[in-house]
DNA sequence: CGGATTTTTGAAAACCATCAACGCGGGTGG
DNA sequence: CCACCCGCGTTGATGGTTTTCAAAAATCCG
């Protein structure tokens, strides 16, 4: 499969969740107490299904407990924006506990756990915890100083500067969550979803990464990636990308 | 100066102030009273003059009382890309709460005034009102849907959709605090303000403003811009730009 | 009026999209 | 076991959109 996989089952409970330290309970095994009794289950999806649909009403809040999703939208006549890469830790969606609807779709990458908890359940809750309601502020605004990061750099980069952000932010989310081990990691991104999350088509993606392949930097195979040469890949990111043969802006 | 004003002096403190309705206490006015005890004055700034850089520590959170402003961000070569337009009655950086440092710079397009407070007190007065917390999270998951709709269009749509939609935007947004009357409003956004929004060149938006002109969808002058065809604009910001000759994708 | 900023325009080139074809591998069913 | 199909990646040729560079025209502001 090539994934890295939890026990389902979580015998410890929420206390004892492997990846604890990316959640909402974070440091507070308190907190990962109660937030375990108010779980409602736990839901498994194939690779490649559809767990949520953007303008759904919303009446579940899940947190990615193992697997990879996409967050995305579709425009009217049917182009794609993915908007994040979710890992395993990851919540889907807080804004889920203030609107009303689904403003975005989730599509499993990989086949993928979720905790499942019920929206009005989980609403009450935070509004009885004060704590975790400034926790989960401070979650949200880390997750707009990210969004403005990748608004950021679609707007500016070129091709290769993005897609050479785009799989250096992914390693160092792995890594924080010790997904990964050396330079060889799991990544089951397909071209077009690159191409999705980068404003690129998949043809064009193709061809950038053939470059970075050709410069020694990484390479792909299975569904696995491998990083050879970090300072390289890193300087591309950051666009100094004389090293690959580019420049542009 | 083009600009609508509102009194400096803010005669009947929070509680009465004239863009109450989009700001951080909304529809509630004991809520206001109290958050006006919190001002610690209010400081205005001239057009083009820096209200605060990326990387400063954050002792002071503000909100635009009159004014524009723009959030942006700057690549370490200079390039840059603008986050947000702030109109008045918008908080600049709720994430400032959460945030040591600025994670973004802030400058003015027209004289600007804003309410200051003190960060410290302004978060400790937060988390003692959990229904403000819960209210400002509210506020921050709708940012959050905002910033993935700009994400969306940066990435899938062509330059014609998306200063369409940049105009439609601003619009909207003036017409909901009651800043517009008719079609013309005023617009003191530079070409090259709007290219680093959108990311395009200010040369290309140039060209593209005049396109829409041409087609008789808008007109500017002054530092005011005045929309002659809804419609057609809102056509193109939709995507079928069939209307201004241009397709793509 | 004079100097700075902003807008406009033109021509050439870079970047990326589009279209189309082919190869590869994995799975399915005959 | 093999043929077939499907999803995915690769490659080439071509064209459109956008950038870049450069210079002139227009506007703003003191």
């Amino acid at each position: 499969m090539g994934i890295q996989r939890h026990p389902v089952s979580v015998p410890g409970g929420c206390s004892a969740c492997p990846i604890r330290a990316a959640t909402l309970y974070g440091g507070a095994p308190e907190l990962a107490a109660r937030i375990d009794r108010l779980r409602t289950g736990i839901r498994t999806f194939d690779a490649r299904r559809t767990i949520c649909r953007e303008g759904e009403p919303v009446q579940e809040l899940f947190t990615l407990f193992d697997g990879w999703a996409m967050r995305f939208k579709m425009l009217p006549d049917g182009r794609r924006q993915n908007l994040a890469v979710l890992l395993p830790g990851d919540a889907i969606s807080l804004s889920g506990l203030w609107s009303e609807r689904q403003e975005f779709s989730v599509q499993a990458l990989t086949p993928v756990s979720l905790c499942v908890f019920d929206r009005a359940t989980l609403r009450e809750f935070v509004r009885s915890q004060p704590d975790l309601e400034w926790r989960i502020g401070g979650l949200m605004a880390r997750e707009i100083g990210q969004l403005e990061e990748r608004l950021t750099y679609l707007g500016k980069c070129t091709a290769h500067e993005r897609v050479a952000r785009l799989i250096i932010n992914i390693h160092k989310r792995l890594a924080a969550r010790k997904l990964v081990d050396g330079p060889v990691f799991d990544f089951p991104l397909r071209q077009q979803h690159i191409g999705d999350s980068l404003g690129l088509t998949a043809v064009h993606v193709s061809r950038v990464l053939r470059e970075l392949r050709d410069a020694g930097l990484i390479e792909r195979r299975d569904r696995k990636l491998a990083i050879l040469n970090y300072e390289g890949l890193e300087a591309i990111a950051r666009g100094g990308g004389e090293t690959a043969g580019r420049r542009s802006l």
